[in-house]
RNA sequence: GCGGGUGUGGCGGAACGGUAGACGCGGCGGACUCAAAAUCCGCUUCUGGUAACAGAGUGCCGGUUCGAAACCGGCCACCCGCACCA
């Protein structure tokens, strides 16, 4: 995916903040971490007492590549059931982060653990590969934007290879790859053919710095997603896919993804915004500029007999009108746009008008007219750009009528007032009530008011009762050369003409010059300059490009068939879609997530998959965020720049000046708190960082990356190596029954943790049974088979420890881990010789007991009652009530 | 303003309505060592007590229940998303 604020590319500044080398002192929390980095690389690599995880996670990964352990069919023969796991594509910014080890970490855990229950399970990984920070790496250094792409990809590759995640690489490709972005091209005319696409002439979001053009989905507060520059109104003519056809659908679908966070679908709700209402045309008294009317959007037609005014945008063809005869109109017009639209914009624009002098009639109230004002807090994009003013029943509109004077006609009135007296002060009633000084609607409640409007309207043939969608079309066009190029001709002759799909991948030239601002396309000496498919004659090329999350927004779909000479292959997306888990940031709740649903609807109704919804299953997880430090005079200082405090505060090392620090702050590159996944890898191992991820807290909440965290993570991943290798050192002549109850116990635990996402649960669970086995006194046999279970239930955390604990355990046995089942809890097991009963008395605690299963109630309740405490605490009273929950508890009534 | 979510030790967090604080981090004490590291053992919610034990305790107020962190009603705080949306 791509990021909001892509991190340029080459050396972090401070990628050495976890050196490899011995003497980077990492002091969060006194010398342990420090220390222990000493001993881990300059002690002897190759003790026994040690396990060498640099050796052997290569050797592992190697051994599951060789036996392509993860490779899935596209078409499976059904055998088994599918399960397809994916996780959100990386943007190739040059080096994966600690989100992405967090994402790929989770799927992983996700993909093995479905593999060893029997599932088919697709695990791909591709890379969102078209963007801008390759473009900027282009203007600022002169790499090619492919070549700096693809070095990218290159070096990620390995540093996600490292992990050990159980991907599917022959499946890996990249959306700037032709073969790729040549079949969004086909599908992008298949989208043309179907009438799904548009193109007009429309007001556009221009991000001035970025020059390129922005969907409403890409400003946040008023500004460019990934700029941050205020972004302006523009008209222009723009590519829309439309979207806004399938708005109803995936209103209602949402209530169908029953395994999706009810944040994201509620997130979706309120983006796609239905409202309930009429549009209806307001008769202007005179013509003006060719227009006869002015139509508007209402959710309140019930309180049409309550209009003061109407307003239009400022975009609006009247407003222009007004600004054709009126040069004030016009001025006012300007210092709209210039306004801004960021947040801050917003709050201190009060709310101003000015009256064209245009009147329009009612159309209900014969024989008065409105004014007709432009002003500055009506929306073009939102309905039609125009509404009626009802001050008495909406703020806004009552907030802008008494700051020009304007009537304030109430008809709704709120249960319990009197006609006679009701006013508006300032406070609008926007609630509901009972209409009055509204002709035929008086009497009638807000909602059968409204029902009444309609119908009139309709019967004058003046409006209608419609649905409104916030939702607008998706403009995909935009001004830049890193992109998938959009396949059409514009012929003065034809118009426009689709590039045949036998020309197909529209391929981007590649001698292009990035030294003069704007798009090289559009500079390019030759590309744009073409024959026209249909007559011949000399015509020009489109040279805009698709906005990325077309990329992104069928990617899942092509990954099960990558290698198809048409975009999709039908009987592998019958197969596989729709993917049962996918799991990203909540960044994407909609954008990526919104478009993808859309195209997955397109491409179902055009037959073409067979499912309307793309994930079935989806997770958020939270952020990777690390403590940052500031120094009083606003310096940011790296991890490795800081020296903790006895007291648990932090100071500049060398200096000792005394160091603010903020202990949850969102990595990021300028307040110098990132962590680089390859040093830790290289330091602790793969397991250690993936176990700790997974191990500090629930996934869906953001963590907090710390040293000393990963230091116990390290710890435990040597402590169940030595569990393995000390077997028969450790003697042992006792029973093994308890063992072998915890072995099941922790089986069943696990898998239930698992299920739910509870990873850090099952690292918990996982501790324990390393602590039970540790502490049984059970024979070398026994401690064998409890320690190959812990391996394999360990395994989708840790994978590479789990091979080679099993290895180890199992001299000779050539089976991997990876490739086995999932170990079954045995219900016989499951089941414990004795219990702990808590004992109360009214409720509060004060003796537990250890019973053998079984033991009749009676003697149960006696023994409880016998109790020391239990006697103290009943003081001789009479017991009332003894309550008895088999297992559980006993309490005593007094 | 609308919508969604979260509140539990020093910290991250566990806990089918049934022993609150599993597990980890940090801390304290100890063993081993010439010394350190690594490793191991014990303690670690608060208050009182050497202890046994007692009292309090899951944001606040109330309710349901033999029993509430969990369920119900009413608040408070924080986080996130949307928002001159007609």
């Amino acid at each position: 995916m791509n990021p909001r604020n892509p991190v340029p590319p080459a050396g972090f500044p401070h990628a050495k903040a976890f050196p490899l080398r011995a003497g980077g002192n990492i002091r969060i929390g006194h010398q342990t971490s420090s220390i222990l980095a000493h001993s881990m690389t300059d002690g002897p690599p190759d003790s026994p007492a040690r396990y060498d995880f640099a050796a052997a996670e290569p050797r592992w990964q190697q051994a599951w590549q060789d036996r392509a352990s993860f490779a899935a069919p596209d078409v499976p023969d059904g055998t088994k059931p599918k399960y397809y796991v994916l996780e959100m594509f990386p943007y190739p910014s040059g080096k994966i982060h600690m989100g992405h080890v967090r994402n790929y970490t989770l799927g992983d855990v996700v993909a093995r653990y479905k593999r060893a229950r029997g599932h088919e399970v697709m695990h791909p990984m591709g890379w969102d590969a078209f963007g801008l920070p390759a473009e900027n790496a282009a203007r600022e250094r002169g790499t090619h934007p492919a070549a700096w792409t693809y070095a990218n990809i290159a070096n990620m590759r390995s540093e996600l290879k490292s992990m050990g995640l159980s991907l599917d690489w022959s499946r890996e490709f990249a959306t700037c790859d032709p073969e790729y972005y040549g079949q969004q091209q086909a599908l992008f005319l298949d989208f043309l053919a179907a009438g799904l696409v548009e193109r007009r002439k429309s007001w556009v979001n221009w991000d001035p710095v970025d020059g390129t053009v922005l969907a409403n989905e890409q400003v946040i507060d008023g500004k460019g997603w990934r700029s941050g520059a205020p972004v302006e109104k523009r008209e222009l003519s723009q590519w829309f896919l439309a979207i806004t056809k399938f708005a109803p659908q995936l209103l209602e679908a949402l209530d169908t993804l029953d395994r999706w966070p009810e944040r994201v679908r509620t997130m979706q709700a309120n983006w796609i915004g239905r409202s309930e209402g009429a549009r209806l045309r307001f008769p202007l008294a005179e013509p003006a500029a060719g227009l006869s009317e002015v139509e508007v959007f209402t959710t309140r037609p019930d309180t049409l007999y309550g209009m003061s005014f109407l307003a239009v945008a400022a975009e609006h063809p009247l407003a222009a009108a007004a600004a054709a005869r009126d040069r004030k109109a016009g001025a006012f017009i300007a210092e709209c746009r210039s306004q801004g639209t960021s947040e801050a914009a917003i709050e201190q624009a009060e709310k101003k008008g000015y009256d064209t002098g245009f009147r329009v009639a009612h159309p209900f109230i014969e024989g008065v007219t409105f004014p007709v004002w432009i002003a500055n807090f009506v929306l073009m994009e939102y309905g039609t750009g125009a509404l009626f003013g009802c001050p008495a029943h909406d703020q806004r509109d009552l907030d802008f009528a008494r700051k020009y004077g304007l009537p304030v006609p109430p008809v709704v009135l709120p249960p319990g007032e009197d006609p006679a007296s009701f006013t508006i002060g300032k406070t609008a009633w926007t609630g509901d009530g009972t209409l009055f000084n509204s002709g035929f609607l008086d009497g009638l409640g807000s909602e059968a008011g409204k029902r009444a409007a309609i119908e009139a309207l309709e019967a004058k043939g003046a409006g209608q009762g419609v649905v409104n969608w916030r939702l607008r079309d998706w403009g995909v066009s935009r001004q830049r050369y890193w992109g998938c190029p959009i396949p059409v001709i514009h012929c003065e002759a034809c118009g426009i003409v689709p590039v045949p799909k036998d020309q197909l991948p529209l391929k981007l030239p590649e001698d292009v010059d990035f030294s003069k601002p704007g798009n090289p396309l559009d500079h390019h000496p030759s590309w744009k300059h073409v024959g026209c498919p249909s007559c011949g004659k000399p015509a020009r090329r489109e040279t805009d490009t698709f906005d990325t999350f077309v990329d992104s927004s069928w990617y899942f779909a092509r990954f099960c068939s990558p290698h198809s000479p048409t975009p999709l292959k039908r009987e592998a997306t019958d197969a596989w879609l729709p993917v049962d888990q996918y799991i990203g940031g909540i960044e994407h709740a909609i954008l990526h997530l919104l478009y993808s649903r859309f195209f997955t609807r397109a491409l179902h109704g055009m037959g073409q998959i067979g499912t309307p919804e793309p994930f079935a299953g989806l997770f958020t997880q939270g952020m990777v965020q690390h403590a940052s430090y500031k120094a009083p005079d606003g310096r940011w200082l790296a991890p490795d720049e800081v020296e903790a405090t006895p007291e648990g505060g932090a100071v500049e090392k060398g200096t000792g000046i005394a160091l603010t620090v903020s202990r949850n702050d969102k990595m990021s590159k300028s307040k110098r708190n990132t962590v680089d996944p390859g040093a830790i890898i290289g330091r602790y191992g793969a397991d250690t960082a993936r176990w700790f991820i997974l191990s500090d807290n629930p996934p869906e909440r953001d963590m907090e990356w710390s040293e000393s965290g990963v230091a116990g993570a390290h710890r435990f991943v040597q402590r169940i190596w030595r569990l393995a290798t000390g077997l028969e050192a450790r003697t042992g002549e006792g029973e093994s029954r308890p063992l072998m109850q915890a072995t099941h116990r922790t089986i069943a635990a696990v898998t239930a943790a698992l299920e739910s996402f509870a990873f850090n649960v099952a690292v918990a669970k996982l501790h324990e049974f390393a602590n039970a086995i540790e502490a049984s006194p059970a024979g070398v046999e026994a401690q064998r088979e409890a320690v190959g279970t812990l391996a394999r239930l360990a395994a989708p955390m840790m994978p590479h420890l789990a091979e080679e604990l099993w290895s180890v355990l199992h001299p000779g046995d050539t089976r991997l881990v990876a490739e086995m089942p999932w170990p079954e809890a045995d219900p016989a097991l499951l089941a414990a010789d004795s219990m702990t009963i808590a004992v109360q008395v009214l409720g509060k605690l004060r003796a537990t007991l250890s019973v053998p299963i079984g033991i009749p109630e009676a003697e149960l309740l006696a023994a409880a009652e016998a109790e020391e405490n239990v006697q103290r605490a009943i003081a001789g009273k009479p017991i009332r009530k003894r309550i008895h929950v088999p297992g559980r508890v006993v309490n005593f009534v007094v």
